[in-house]
DNA sequence: CCCAATGTAAAACGATAACTTTACTCGTGC
DNA sequence: GCACGAGTAAAGTTATCGTTTTACATTGGG
């Protein structure tokens, strides 16, 4: 594996593990086995390996979704990210508010990741119903944001609770 | 006001609005106008201060559910919650993510939080539908949860979709 | 064959972290 | 009238922060 993938990796495990600030570089040249100068070559500063950091988490929690056509799939897809990553809450938002919202590259990071998650949704609530409803999709949304954060504290169960909560509304919106 | 009172008041804003690693122990005393010496006086650590801040905190959250018994007094209460003071995700899980997890005091602190919340949400689901309902009351925790986290970057209508859903869970389950 | 690129180790940078200590001031109650 | 508790300011402690620098090793291509 390549310098820049280990050390991308590496940081996105200590990132969502231990936190942004309480990361320092000697534990990330140490887990990816590197020096402190390739490091900077490499990514430039802290921030901006964060920022790389979560263009990367977007890319492949979006290739996982990229299947997806119905309710199943999305709410199997993170059920299979849960069971793989871990959950401790969505990395992209607790990037931003760790950074207070003063870092424009984290902000746009996860500006663009959140557009895009919405953006995805609303396609598969398409293909799930046959036709474009905001509304639906944004309550749909609200339930894949939430199971993120309540499977940090009430186990993956919740991610049955929220498909069943999800078909529901949907059933409601198609009367 | 006493020194203890505004020491957390200051401390819960500057956690809040930057991160809790990031805030040092200057912007705390600054903020608060004491000393360093009287800080450790009254908290005796950073990480205690923070679970001071967390308890603190819920007791004024769980206040500002106290009379709830309906869904519009529950995201009335949230979508007010967060126009006082701002919705920047929620502070016990961030509070828990960005210390890994391995601060016990603050461990503590999100538990008895997360297990008061869910509880309160499963009295004013059985005050509004007149029946127990788990896994109604897990929906709804879903969306408040999820309210909590959309809101940072979607704005506050998102409360408004939450509640409507909420509606239509609440109808669905009725039948 | 050697130059340029890419890596290393390790020291140094100034800043700041959390926390402690010293020396001093003040108002209150006995 | 003075002792004491509670506060202050400010220096000091030990450690670590993110980042840069110096000096050196390895390696592949013209």
């Amino acid at each position: 594996m390549d310098i820049r993938t280990r050390l991308i990796d590496t940081a996105e495990q200590l990132f969502d593990r231990h936190g942004f600030t309480a990361t320092g570089m000697d534990r990330l040249t140490h887990g990816a086995g590197i020096s402190s100068r390739t490091l900077y070559k490499h990514v430039g500063s802290k921030n901006r390996l964060l920022a790389i950091v979560l263009d990367e988490r977007d890319r492949r929690f979006m290739r996982s979704l990229a299947s997806a056509v119905s309710l199943d799939d999305l709410f199997g897809a993170l059920g299979a990210w849960f069971a793989d990553e871990g959950a401790r809450g969505c990395l992209f938002l607790r990037s931003w508010a760790e950074t207070g919202g003063d870092v424009p590259e984290i902000v746009e990071a996860m500006t663009r990741h959140k557009a895009r998650l919405r953006q995805r949704i609303e396609e598969i609530v398409e293909a799930e119903t046959g036709r474009r409803d905001d509304e639906l999709a944004e309550s749909i949304l609200l339930l894949v944001e939430g199971v993120t954060h309540a499977a940090t504290y009430r186990g993956s169960a919740t991610v049955d609770v929220a498909l069943r909560a999800a078909r529901r509304l949907v059933e409601s919106a198609m009367v």
